[in-house]
Parts: C-alpha cells; sequence; structure tokens
DNA sequence: ACCTGAACACCGTTCAAGT
DNA sequence: ACCTGAACACCGTTCAAGT
C-alpha cells in the first residue's frame, strides 16, 4: 500500500532513534519503508525538509496545553516540556536546532516563551525568550551529543554534562536576570 | 615539500571559511595540500579530530590576555572574545559547538569564565560559566547558520537574528541573574 | 499519486606500496 | 615521515519510465 508524508517522517523518526542522526540516511529511511530511495523525494523536495518535519512532530509529541499561574512557573514548565520532547528522541535536540536556523521547529515554542512574558517590555520579552530557548536548546544538544560521543568511545561520560539538576540551575539564573528587568507593577 | 599537521590545519581553516561547512570535505582540503586525500590521514586519525583542531585554532586566534577589572566586565570582554573569533570564520560557531561535545575547543574558555567567576558559590559559578557559554556558542551558531540558510534562498534574511544588540542584551539577562546571586561580601 | 531502476557526482576511510 | 593509487562501502539527488 501506498505511504504518506506522515508515515515518512513517522519512520524517519523511528530510524532517526535507533540509528542516531548520523546514520538517518535518506537511503535508510526508505529501506525502513521498503522503497527505492528516490520514492522519498515524491513527499519532500529534499533531507533538509524532512528533517525540519521532524523537529516539528519530535516538539508537536510534546506538546502541552499552557499552565496558568506565575509566569516563571508557567515558563519552567514549558523549558521542560521542550527538553523532555527533545531528549525523548536520539539525537532530538541537534535536529531541532538545525531546523530552527531554517525558522522552523523552535519557531512556535518561542512564540509561546514570548506570550507568556507579556507582563514585560516586548524588547525584554522578546530577548528573554530567545534567551531561553538557546538555553533548552543547548543544554539538552550539548547532553545528547555528550552521550553519542562517549558511547563512541570518543570519551569519557560525565554524568553532570547534561544532567536535570544543571538544567534547573540554568535556567534559574536566566529566570533571576529576567526577574530583576520586571517592571514594577501599577 | 612535505606538510606538516599545521599546515593540514590552516589549510582546512581556508577551506571551510571560503566553502563552508557542509562543503569542507577531507577531499577538499586534500586537492587544497594538492595531496591525495588518504595523505591526511598521516596526520589526524579522522575528520572528528581535525574538526576538533580547526576548533581550537579559531579560538586561539581570538586570544587575548584577561583584563581586570570588576567581573562583570571581564566575562562580557571575554564573551565578545570568543563571539568575535568564531564569527570570524565561516561557519566557525557551529565547528567550535560540535567540537566542545567532545570536550575540545570551548572546554577551555570555560575555564576561564569560571576562574572569572570565583567571587560566587563554586556550584554558581561552575553554572554560570556553562550557561553564558551556551548562550554565547548558541547566539553565534544561530545566526551563522541563519546566514547560510539565507543565502540559500530557503529563508528571508532577518538582520535582528544574531546582531550584536541582540548578544548583548541577552548577555546582560544572564549576567544580571547571576549579580542576584553573588555573595554579600565580608 | 506513488513508485522503480539506473545513473551522476560525490563522501570518509583503509591499505599496500612507494620515496 | 610523508605520500600515492586503488579500492570499499557508502551518500543525496535526478530523471525517465512504470502502475
Amino acid at each position: 500500500m501506498a505511504n504518506s508524508l506522515q508515515d515518512v517522517v513517522r519512520v524517519a523518526l523511528q530510524v532517526l532513534d535507533t540509528h542516531g542522526l548520523e546514520f538517518a540516511s535518506m537511503r535508510r529511511v526508505a529501506a525502513a519503508l521498503d522503497v527505492q530511495p528516490s520514492a522519498l523525494y515524491h513527499h519532500v523536495p529534499n533531507k533538509q525538509t524532512l528533517l525540519a518535519l521532524m523537529a516539528d512532530e519530535i516538539l508537536a509529541r510534546g506538546r502541552r496545553t499552557d499552565p496558568n499561574g506565575p509566569w516563571d512557573e508557567q515558563v519552567s514548565a514549558l523549558c521542560h516540556e521542550i527538553r523532555d520532547a527533545m531528549l525523548a528522541v536520539r539525537d532530538g535536540a541537534e535536529v531541532v536546532a538545525t531546523a530552527s536556523a531554517f525558522g522552523l521547529g523552535a519557531g512556535e515554542p518561542e512564540q509561546r516563551l514570548i506570550r507568556m512574558l507579556s507582563d514585560f517590555e516586548h524588547d525584554v520579552a522578546v530577548t528573554g525568550a530567545r534567551t531561553i530557548m538557546l538555553f533548552v536548546l543547548g543544554h539538552a544538544s550539548a547532553r545528547q551529543m555528550h552521550e553519542q560521543a562517549s558511547a563512541t568511545g570518543a570519551i569519557t561520560y560525565d554524568p553532570s554534562i547534561g544532567s536535570p539538576e544543571s538544567f534547573d540551575l540554568g535556567l534559574g539564573l536566566v529566570l533571576s536576570g529576567l526577574r530583576a528587568a520586571l517592571p514594577v507593577r501599577v
């Protein structure tokens, strides 16, 4: 039976999760779909686009409805949501990071962050959202890259490198910086 | 005449700067050295290692002696030094970012940052240095990736994306967060 | 609409052999 | 010590042709 774009993205994510980004080739995805490599180009114009769709799917799978409560708790919850979603797939953070350079994947979460920071001056909200996003993405990415590098034996594993504790500490630092920029309530 | 490892790294950086990371292949570096591809493996065990050496060289070229003055001015100066060094070479930030996952390249600057934060509790200094490093690296990386993506025509160019202004604002946010954690002087 | 089969222009890496 | 030449096992992408 014929495959849909959805099938392609889903199977591509499976290949990514089991083999890692390095071996997530178009040819492997095609093989996993029991199809010739050229068949993929009916669904997608190139690999870059497929990676972007995968990034969207990774983030979509973790999506929860925004909580209410103080802005900092909202932001913290969203950051954990994004982090968990990326860590749920092997090399997921790396895929989201590269896709976000094309304005895809990470753009939507950043908009949600900006909305949560609407009590701030607009410039501060925009800068804050981007800084938080860079931290969340970079932190998860560093963790997964270190995992992969140490699995290959290229380096000795350091459990502190992408730990939840260091994530909360770093995020706390940025949130604390934001609090200092909070305009006084009228 | 025979090439040294230094020559290889230097020419590899030239290839990177003129063609971009995507086309910085071992074969192209070999061609630029007027040598067979296999000859590179006399100097370097694999491409990953060559990239790590390139990352070190990128950062070394921007290295200045640490200034004295208040800690936040020292940190800010160092961050600009690292950023400028990475931006001086096409896709330089991306190369440093991937190399840093292997404990190379970005490790030394991070140690310098920790030293500048020695007035803080050790945990705070370590977290602060890493968070700052993630920001500087991620910010420069996002800028260069966006430049490359928009040059390919895949996306419309947005000059605000890796601007010096947004860099200073984001860095200021993190520094402000650190100030809140500063222990009171005795 | 979805796919096959064959081809093109590339990769990184290995290895025996040369000087 | 530094390099050649040939090979191996891969890539992403294109394109005519099939159903």
